[in-house]
RNA sequence: GUCCCCGUCGUCUAGCCUGGCCUAGGACAUCGCCCUUUCACGGCGGUAACACGGGUUCAAAUCCCGUCGGGGACGCCA
C-alpha cells in the first residue's frame, strides 16, 4: 500500500525512544535503525527521545551504554529531547482528559507488583469503587491531600471497539470491554510511559510510530488517549520481535552480553555490516539481495517489506568461542564489509586495534600488510590471530615436526631450509625474485614447489595456516626472514 | 486465566494479498569437487522446508475452518 502522508506535515517523522533502563540491545538498535531509514527515505526527521519517566529505573550507565550504541552506528538523528523536562505537557494532557470526564481519581493505595502478578488478578479491568466515585467526593478527597492515580475511563459499555490500521499487521480491532482501565498518573505525580508517550508524540508531531511488535496490544491503549486527547492518532507500523534461539525475547539477563550492541562493535564488527545484518532480520528487500551499503539500504527500504513472523538471532551461547558467539550471517556480512572496503580505510581501522593489543607497527607497515590478510578476516579483531607474525620480534614457540612438508620427513625439511637460506640471502624480497628464486631451489633439490614452501611458511609464520609466501617474505624482509629460517634450523637439530 | 500476533530448508528469507509459471527460488551454515604453495577468497554441485487435519476448487504453500506449536501483552515498567 502505498504511503499517504498528511498534508499538513509532508515530512514523515518518526522517533526513537529507549527508556534508559538497561543497555542498547540489538533489537533497540534494529528499531532505531528502521525508524532512521523510514526517516532518510522519505526525507523525513529522525527524533531521538529519551523515555525517562520511570526515576527508580533510570541509570546514566544505561543513558550512556545507549549513546555509545548509537554513536557507533553513526547514523545521527534531527533532533532530540528528554520526557523528564517535558512532564508539565504530560500532566497538562491528563488533566484535559480528565476534565473530559474520561478519566478517573483512583485513591486504591499502589499495588506491589509482585502480588498483583502471582494472584488471580489476571483479568483485572477496573475497581469499581474507585471508578464511580462522585466527582465532588473525588475533588473533596483530592483537595484533602490523599494520595491518588489517574486513571483512564475505558467505555465498558455499547461492545465499543478499537481499531488502528497497523502497516506491518493489518487492521486490528479488540473490544474496549477487553482493556483494563490502565493508568495515565502515577500517586507521585509522574506520567506513566503510556500517557507520556503519547503526548509526547503528538506533541513532537510524530506521524509515524516503528516500534517493537510487544506495543502492539498497548496500542489500543494509546490510540484511546490520542482521541481523549483530541489528536488524531500516528500512523503505526509494528515490528515482528527479535528472539533468541530458545524462541523468546532478547533479554541480558537470560543471553548475556551477546544481546548488546556494544559486544559487537568491541568485536570487531564494521557497523555498516551490523546494520546491513539486523535489516534482514524481519525486513526483505524481495530481490535476493543481501549484501547492501547503507545507501543501498537507504533507497530501496520500504514498510511493505517488514514481515509478520519474529526473526530468531542466531548466536550462540557466550560460552562459546568469540568467532563461534555471533550469528553466522552476520560474520560472513562483517567479512564481506571488510572485503569491500578500500585498503587505506581497513588498514586505518586495523591499526588501533593492533596497537589496543600491545603490538608495535607502522601505519605503512599496516597498509602492506592489509591486502594479505583482508581476505582471512571475519572481524577486524581476527588481524590480532592472522597478522601476529609480524608484530612480534620472537616468534611463539611451535612444534618443529610443523616444519616437515606433506610427503616429506625430517631430512627433507632440513634440506629445505638450509637451502632457503642460502638462497634467500641473495635473491632481492620482491614477488617474483623470490618466486623465481624458490621454485628454482625446489626444483634442483627435486622436491615439489609445496614441499619447499611449506617450512618456509612454518618457519617465518610459526603455523601452517599463512597469507601467501612471497608476499609475505616481502613485507618481513630479509632479515627477519633469514633470521627465523635460522632458528627453524636450530629446532631441527 | 483474558486478549492479541505468528507458523516455508538448521537460520534469515522469496513466493501468499491478485490460486495454476512452485517437481517451492535465494542467502548463510553444512557436505563434496575444482582453483591453488598452506589458509582464505572465488567457482561448481549436493543434503535440506510449505506445522497437522479437514474443506472450497479442474487446480492450494497460496482461500476458508479447526487442531497443534511458538511468541507477546495484560504494572502507579517501558
Amino acid at each position: 500500500m502505498p504511503e499517504i502522508l498528511d498534508p499538513a506535515s509532508p515530512k514523515p517523522r518518526v522517533r526513537f525512544a529507549p527508556s534508559p533502563t538497561g543497555f542498547l540491545h540489538v533489537g533497540s538498535a534494529r528499531t532505531f535503525i528502521f525508524n532512521w531509514l523510514y526517516a532518510r527515505h522519505n526525507g523525513g526527521i529522525m527524533i531521538l527521545r529519551l523515555d525517562d519517566t520511570d526515576v527508580e529505573r533510570n541509570t546514566q550507565a544505561s543513558v550512556d551504554s545507549i549513546f555509545d550504541g548509537l554513536k557507533w552506528l553513526n547514523l545521527g538523528w534531527d533532533e532530540e529531547y528528554k520526557q523528564s523536562e517535558r512532564l508539565d505537557l504530560h500532566r497538562k494532557t491528563a488533566w484535559t482528559i480528565f476534565e473530559k470526564g474520561l478519566a478517573y481519581r483512583d485513591f486504591t493505595p499502589a499495588h506491589t507488583g509482585e502480588a498483583e502478578k502471582s494472584g488471580a488478578q489476571g483479568t483485572w479491568l477496573f475497581n469499581p469503587g474507585a471508578r464511580e466515585l462522585s466527582r465532588t467526593e473525588s475533588d473533596r478527597r483530592a483537595a484533602a491531600g490523599e494520595p491518588f492515580a489517574l486513571r483512564f475511563r475505558v467505555p465498558r459499555d455499547g461492545g465499543q471497539l478499537v481499531r488502528f490500521a497497523d502497516a506491518v499487521y493489518g487492521e486490528q480491532v479488540k473490544a474496549a470491554a477487553d482493556i483494563e482501565d490502565f493508568a495515565l498518573l502515577r500517586s507521585d505525580g509522574m506520567p506513566t510511559y503510556h500517557l507520556a508517550s503519547c503526548a509526547d508524540d503528538a506533541d513532537l508531531r510524530i506521524s509515524h510510530i516503528i516500534r517493537g511488535q510487544d506495543h502492539l496490544s498497548n496500542t489500543y491503549k494509546h490510540v484511546l488517549i490520542f482521541e481523549a486527547a483530541g489528536c488524531t492518532p500516528p500512523r503505526f507500523a509494528h515490528l515482528p520481535l527479535l528472539v533468541a534461539p530458545d524462541g523468546t525475547k532478547l533479554s541480558k539477563r537470560r543471553h548475556g552480553p551477546v544481546v548488546s550492541v556494544t559486544t559487537y562493535r568491541d568485536a570487531g564488527f564494521l557497523s555498516e555490516a551490523f546494520i546491513n545484518f539486523l535489516c534482514l532480520l524481519g525486513w526483505s528487500p524481495k530481490n535476493d539481495r543481501e549484501n547492501m551499503s547503507l545507501q543501498e539500504l537507504t533507497d530501496i527500504f520500504s514498510l511493505e517489506g517488514i514481515n509478520r513472523s519474529n526473526a530468531v538471532v542466531n548466536f550462540k551461547d557466550a560460552a562459546a568461542a568469540p568467532e563461534e558467539t555471533f550469528d553466522p550471517k552476520a560474520l560472513w556480512l562483517n567479512a564481506e564489509h571488510i572485503r569491500a572496503l578500500p585498503v587505506e580505510e581497513l588498514s586505518a581501522r586495523l591499526l588501533p586495534i593492533v596497537h589496543h593489543a600491545g603490538f608495535h607497527t607502522t601505519p605503512e607497515k599496516m597498509l602492506r600488510i592489509t591486502p594479505l590478510i583482508r581476505e582471512r578476516i571475519k572481524l577486524l579483531r581476527d588481524v590480532l590471530t592472522a597478522a601476529d607474525f609480524f608484530f612480534v620480534d620472537q616468534l611463539p614457540p611451535y612444534d618443529p615436526a610443523e616444519l616437515i612438508p606433506q610427503k616429506g620427513d625430517a631430512a627433507m625439511a632440513m634440506k629445505v631450509l638450509s637451502r632457503a637460506r642460502e638462497v634467500l640471502a641473495k635473491v632481492e624480497f620482491k614477488h617474483d625474485p623470490l618466486d623465481q628464486a624458490l621454485r628454482a631451489a625446489a626444483q634442483e633439490l627435486g622436491v615439489k614447489a609445496g614441499q619447499m614452501f611449506q617450512p618456509i611458511r612454518v618457519a617465518v609464520c610459526g603455523r601452517k595456516n599463512a597469507p601467501p609466501l612471497f608476499e609475505t617474505l616481502e613485507v618481513l624482509g630479509k632479515e627477519a626472514t633469514l633470521a627465523r629460517i635460522e632458528q627453524a634450523v636450530q629446532k631441527m637439530r
